[in-house]
DNA sequence: GATTCGTGTAGACCGACATCTACATATTCT
DNA sequence: AGAATATGTAGATGTCGGTCTACACGAATC
C-alpha cells in the first residue's frame, strides 16, 4: 500500500526528532511534563492512587462503602492484620483524603470522605 | 454530658466483640472481606490503582489526556527515562486497561482507553 | 542484504513500603 | 488508683517493584 497519510505524521515527527538520541530533543514535552509534575492536582491524584494501590487498603475502602462506618477493630477483624498495620493503613487513607476519622472514647471510627473516588472499590 | 446515643452503638459493638482478642470474632466481616477480595471488580480496581500509583505513569496519562496520542519516544523525552523503562510502564498501563496502543511501522502510539479513570490525572 | 533506528524482553540492583513486635498513650471500669 | 482495653508510635525486617544495562526483534533505508 502507498504510505499516504502516515508519511505526513512521520515527517512531522522527524522534524522534531533531529538528533540520533531520542532524549536530546523535544524540550516542549519536557517543560509540559515539568508543569504537570508541579501542579497540586497531580500531587493529589498521585497520593490518592498510591493510597488505593494496596489490597488491604482498597478492601477497607470497599467495606466502608458498604457499611458506611467501621471502627478500627472491625477493620482489623475483616483484614486479618495486626492493629498496628491497620492503624498505619488508615493513616495513609486519611492523609490522601480518602477517609475521615472520628474518635469516640476508646474507639476510632472511619468513614469515606465525601469526595472519595467514585470508582468502585 | 450523658452518654445517651453513643452507648447504644457501643453496646451493639460489644455484643459482637465477645472475646478479649479482637480477631476472634466478627466472622461476618471476614466473609464479607473474602467476597470483596474475590470479586472481579475488586481485582480490576486494584490493578488500575496500582497502574496509576507511579509518578511517571501518572505523568504519561496526564500528557495523553492533553495531547491525545503520543509515541513511545515522545513519552521517553517527556519523562526522561530510558526506553526500556517507558516500555515497561506503558505495558502496565495497557494491562490495566488505562491506555490503548497502536503500531505504525517502527513507531508505537499510545492513547487513553475510552473508559479511562475520569479522575484527572 | 547490511545497517540503522525504534521498541520489546531478560536479568540484576536497589530503594520504598507493607508488616510485624514491642512499647507508649488514652480511655473506661472496678 | 489500678487494671484492662483500644489505638498510636518506633524500629526492624522482608518483599515488591521501578530502574538500569544488555540483548533481541521488526521495520525502514541504503
Amino acid at each position: 500500500m502507498s504510505a499516504g497519510k502516515p508519511t505526513q505524521i512521520l515527517a512531522k515527527r522527524l522534524e522534531r526528532l533531529t538528533g540520533s538520541e531520542a532524549s536530546c530533543c523535544v524540550p516542549e514535552y519536557q517543560s509540559m511534563a515539568r508543569d504537570v509534575r508541579r501542579s497540586a492536582a497531580f500531587a493529589r491524584s498521585l497520593r490518592r492512587a498510591k493510597a488505593l494501590a494496596d489490597e488491604n487498603r482498597l478492601l477497607a475502602v470497599a467495606l466502608l462503602r458498604r457499611q458506611g462506618e467501621l471502627c478500627a477493630c472491625e477493620i482489623q477483624a475483616a483484614t486479618g492484620l495486626t492493629h498496628a498495620t491497620v492503624s498505619h493503613h488508615m493513616a495513609v487513607l486519611a492523609e490522601a483524603d480518602v477517609v475521615l476519622s472520628r474518635r469516640e472514647g476508646k474507639w476510632m471510627y472511619y468513614r469515606l470522605a465525601p469526595d472519595a473516588p467514585p470508582e468502585l472499590a
